[in-house]
RNA sequence: GGGUGGUUAGCUCAGUUGGGAGAGCGACGGCCUUACAAGCCGUAGGUCACAGGUUCGACCCCUGUACCACCCACCA
């Protein structure tokens, strides 16, 4: 076994291993457990997010797979519509051509191909997490099969009539030149101006003035809306305005959307290019001009003047010719919201076009109940309200892109644009009773990526067909995922599922953080402080690291800056912390609902954890290989009180890491194992065997209680970490299981630990407790009185009671290893103690003497220190018995605990105080 | 404008039904003590954002304020 822990040496071999051999299906016949992957983009790679989301669920999911569940992982990754476009596009724009050029079919089997090279990527990478998911059952969100799911989901919809195709205003991406839902569209505050406009009335009587942020869409008025109650412009409601530069008359209206408190309170109302006049226009039946094309360039709609134009310039323009003619009021600096495409970053455009919709108000209604009503569970409580919030006040949703790459629309039109929604053309025809000389087209659109993605529960598991998979893993157990996709696919999962499957797709929602940097900025390229798992798995070189950080920016200063951080951060890149320590790191940082600043200072951490482990195991390997374990049952063993109190610790250990895993707290479960290993078994246990190991005269029943119990605990604990450092315990396992004489193959698929609470000795924990009170007591002296560790104290112990004597006899071998002692002596009388420093255990009290070796002066200081925090302590807890309130009103046993907490501390005040004025008499 | 979360040691974070705050890292001092210097032993460090209130007692419950982060909303 190596001396030190080399991750990267044992985790490519185990997960070879557990794969090849079939370890991740489902297999048993426990409940079923279920928990399916948040699909990621199959072109994508890992980042720290994915990181931190995989090994929740892998610790999730190895948990309960030990626990004799039948568990399934179902993996897969989504074709992401926009987002894999997007970068094919690139790729074409690089090569010089684009998409128009190549065509349609040419296009998407480019996309395929690109699917093919690069779609390996991040599942080769979740394997390096050391995720089990089930491989054999991997999933494309546009494989055949689901694709089949697919359709039957649009088409039963749109049966039921809850889709449906129209024509309506809608969020336009002019630059990707496709629909978006209202969840794409981001709004930024930005500065811009807000323009007055003079528009003069028809019959020459005076003017009125509007204001607005968009004066290129003036062209598309076709009203100016008062409020009815505004009294000002009560005489004009009817009349009509010439709108400046087109010539048309438009009317003026009264509507209620209108704020009279608001600027001149007169709108100019364009319902072709903004949602709120959208409405008015219908309201009020006022005819919709769309002034765009498709790029947001200027239509044929427009005076000729302006045709062609692109958006922003035609702005300046028109504000110019409006300036030019007088009509120009005044131009204020506004700050407003700018609505802008997720993915392309332009500008979006309110825009007229044909869309399809599903019908979300029944289906939402539903699934809300299903939350309410407790079916359904988020973790942390407070997303329940956010989900809430969002679906009682739902819109439609646009579901149809103006995309290639994606589930095309099975809808087909005739001639005269009738619509017929079937699997095929050929079952379209025999449908609706079409021969061939009717000539069909199929719709162009695709499906946005979330309707395919909204059926992942049930449609990776066969779904429409009745499998045995879906009934037994549906519903799932748990869907882990990030609060910012809740809208986008978690409630889509929830509405579409309860609609077809009449059952909620999952009963728990548990929502993660965002993973930041240390100090808490979202990680971006362009800030340069991403991190990326496999780096921090693997390590990496400083100039790697800065070239990766910095490749492909185009600004030289961003760049120089991005550089300088990076090497002053890094200054010797990146070590291999192996994943094992990356995946606790993740675990120690996943309190509920707060995003995670990652801090490399504290994954370093974790690898020495992994190192402790790593050489506690093989102490243990040292010291019972090839020796009697007390394994044979007819071999009699005997155990030491370490023995019996770090069985005890290990009960109590297990206790709370299971309930952190229950609770999804893994930062507890995390919190609590390590402290279970480092400083129980390691600080404590490990140094309490070796006085027994060590002793040439130790009885055989007790080295082999002490080995059995070394190696047991052991074999125990490795379990125990296993879900969440899964490389190193398989590792370290291998070799404990026959010490310990445990059967298995693979630690992933032993049983979990259960706490026993019979295993508890109680009487052992607090004679732990006292033995290691007197053991710090004496490191204390010690260390404060720059006592080399090497050399042995005499300790005297005085004025215990009959408990410290019995403790101090069972007790002598252990203390005198772990304290250095050359002697002990009890004495009666603490008189008869020579002049000492000094440490209190509840009334007992170790002196070590001064003579020869202890500073007098320093000795002194100490003590007053010590007796000036015992004072205070004194002090305050008397101020508090003295309250008649506070002991009349008080529960008795807290009052109780309080005069024992003031008998002790002025017990220890006095005796301190008496070796003081000892020492000073000196 | 409405809503959610946060504010605890120098940094990153825990804190279980209210009974005088903990960890890791960092700092300081001492150690090559036969598992481990990726380590061991010891020490220091906090008006728990602020102001009220409830209570015998508040980091914890209530009200308000400030700051940070996020979500939602149609103000031209």
């Amino acid at each position: 076994m190596d001396k030190t822990y080399q991750p990267s040496s044992i985790e490519s071999k185990w997960y070879q291993q557990w794969e090849s051999k079939g370890y991740f299906a489902p297999q048993g016949s426990g409940d079923p457990y279920c928990i399916m992957i948040p699909p990621p983009n199959v072109t994508g790679s890992l980042h720290m997010g994915h990181g931190f989301q995989e090994s929740i669920m892998d610790a999730l999911i190895r948990y309960h797979r030990m626990q004799g569940r039948n568990t399934l992982w179902q993996v897969g990754t989504d074709h992401a519509g926009i987002a894999t476009q997007m970068v094919v596009e690139r790729l074409l724009d690089t090569a010089g051509t684009n998409r128009h050029e190549l065509g349609r079919d040419k296009f998407i089997d480019r996309v395929w191909e690109w699917k093919e090279e690069s779609g390996g990527h991040i599942t080769r990478q979740l394997r390096r997490l050391g995720a089990s998911p089930d491989w054999s059952r991997e999933r494309f969100t546009m494989d055949e099969g689901f694709y089949k799911s697919v359709q039957e989901v649009f088409i039963r919809l749109y049966e039921d009539k809850l889709i449906y195709r129209g024509k309506r205003l809608v969020n336009w991406d002019p630059k990707l030149h496709t629909a978006i839902s209202d969840l794409e569209v981001v709004s930024e505050e930005e500065k811009g101006h807000m323009w007055h406009f003079r528009y003069p009335l028809a019959d020459g009587s005076g003017d009125l003035i509007v204001a607005t942020t968009r004066p290129e869409t003036m062209l598309g008025d076709t009203a100016v809306a008062v409020n009815p109650s505004d009294e000002r412009y009560q005489a004009l409601i009817g009349k009509n305005i010439t709108l400046p530069l087109t010539g048309r008359d438009i009317p003026i209206i009264a509507d209620d959307y209108v704020d009279k408190d608001f600027g001149t309170g007169c709108v100019k109302i364009t319902p072709a290019h903004d949602f709120n006049d959208y409405e008015v226009g219908l309201r009020h039946d006022l005819p919709m001009i769309n002034v765009f094309t498709d790029d947001a360039t200027l239509n044929q709609s427009v005076p000729e003047k302006y045709r062609g134009m692109d958006r922003y310039v035609a702005r300046k323009e028109i504000v110019a010719d409006l300036d030019e003619l007088g009509l120009l009021e005044k131009v204020e600096d506004h700050v407003l919201k700018v609505p802008r495409g997720d993915r392309s970053g332009v500008v979006v455009e309110p825009y007229l076009t044909n869309q399809w919709y599903v019908k979300t108000e029944t289906l939402a209604d539903a699934a809300v109940k299903s939350v309410e009503n407790g079916d359904i569970n988020f973790v942390p409580k407070q997303y329940e309200n956010m989900y809430f919030s969002w679906m009682r006040d739902i819109q439609d949703w646009c579901i149809s892109r103006q995309l290639w790459w994606g589930h095309r629309i099975p809808a087909w039109y005739d001639d005269e644009g009738k619509v017929y929604v079937a699997r095929s053309e050929d079952e379209v025809r025999e449908k609706y009773g079409l021969d061939q000389s009717i000539a069909l087209r199929q719709d162009e659109d695709v499906l946005d990526t979330w309707f395919s993605s909204g059926l992942w529960t049930f449609g990776t598991l066969g779904w429409p067909e009745e499998t045995e998979f879906l009934k037994t893993f549906h519903p799932t157990s748990v869907l882990v995922t990030g609060f910012d996709i809740i809208f986008f696919w978690v409630a889509r999962m929830i509405m579409l599922t309860l609609y077809f499957r009449k059952e909620i797709p999952f009963h728990t929602v548990y929502v993660h953080g965002l993973v930041r940097d240390s100090h808490g900025q979202k990680m971006s390229k362009s800030k340069g402080n991403v991190l990326d798992p496999i780096d921090l798995i693997d390590g990496i070189e400083l100039e790697a690291l800065v070239e990766k950080r910095t490749s492909g920016m185009q600004v030289p200063k961003l760049k120089a800056k991005i550089e300088k951080q990076t090497r002053k951060e890094f200054p010797d890149g990146i070590a291999a912390y192996g994943t094992d320590a990356l995946r606790y790191t993740y675990y120690s940082l996943a309190s509920t609902g707060r995003d995670i600043n990652f801090d490399v200072g504290r994954i370093e951490g974790f690898r020495n954890f992994c190192n402790k482990l790593w050489n506690a195991s093989n102490y243990v390997f040292m010291n019972t290989e090839n020796e009697d374990c007390g394994q044979n049952p007819a071999d009699a063993f005997e155990l030491t009180l370490a023995d019996r109190w770090i069985v005890g610790r290990l009960q109590q250990a297990e206790a709370a890491v299971i309930e952190g895993l229950n609770t999804y707290r893994l930062d507890l479960a995390s919190q609590a194992l390590y402290d279970f290993i480092w400083k129980d078994y390691c600080d404590w246990y490990l140094e309490l065997t070796k006085p027994v190991l060590w002793n040439t005269d130790e009885r055989m029943e007790v080295l082999r209680g002490t080995r059995r119990t070394l190696v047991r605990v052991l074999e125990t604990t490795l379990r125990l970490a296993h879900p969440l450092m899964p490389f190193i315990t398989e590792e370290l396992w291998q070799k404990t299981k026959q010490l310990a004489c445990f059967e298995g193959d693979s630690i992933m698929l032993a049983r979990y630990p259960q706490p026993d609470e019979a295993k508890v000795d109680h009487a052992a924990i607090a004679d732990v407790e006292w033995l290691q009170a007197v053991i710090v007591g004496i490191r204390a002296i010690r260390g404060e009185m720059n006592i080399a560790p090497a050399r042995q104290l005499d300790v005297f112990f005085c004025r215990g009671n009959s408990e410290d004597k019995r403790r101090l006899d069972e007790n002598m071998q252990f203390l005198s290893k772990l304290a250095q002692l050359g002697s002990i002596k009890w004495l009666d009388n603490a008189d008869q103690a020579p002049l000492s420093a000094t440490s209190l255990v509840g009334h007992l009290e170790i002196h070590v003497p001064l003579a020869g070796f202890i500073d007098k002066d320093a000795e002194i200081a100490r003590l007053e220190k010590e007796l000036a925090k015992l004072a205070n302590e004194t002090s305050r807890l008397k101020g508090k018995l003295s309250n008649e309130k506070f002991v009349n009103n008080a529960p008795t046993d807290v009052v109780e605990k309080e005069r024992n907490k003031l008998a002790d501390s002025e017990s220890a005040l006095q005796k301190l105080s008496e070796q003081k004025e000892k020492i000073l008499a000196l």
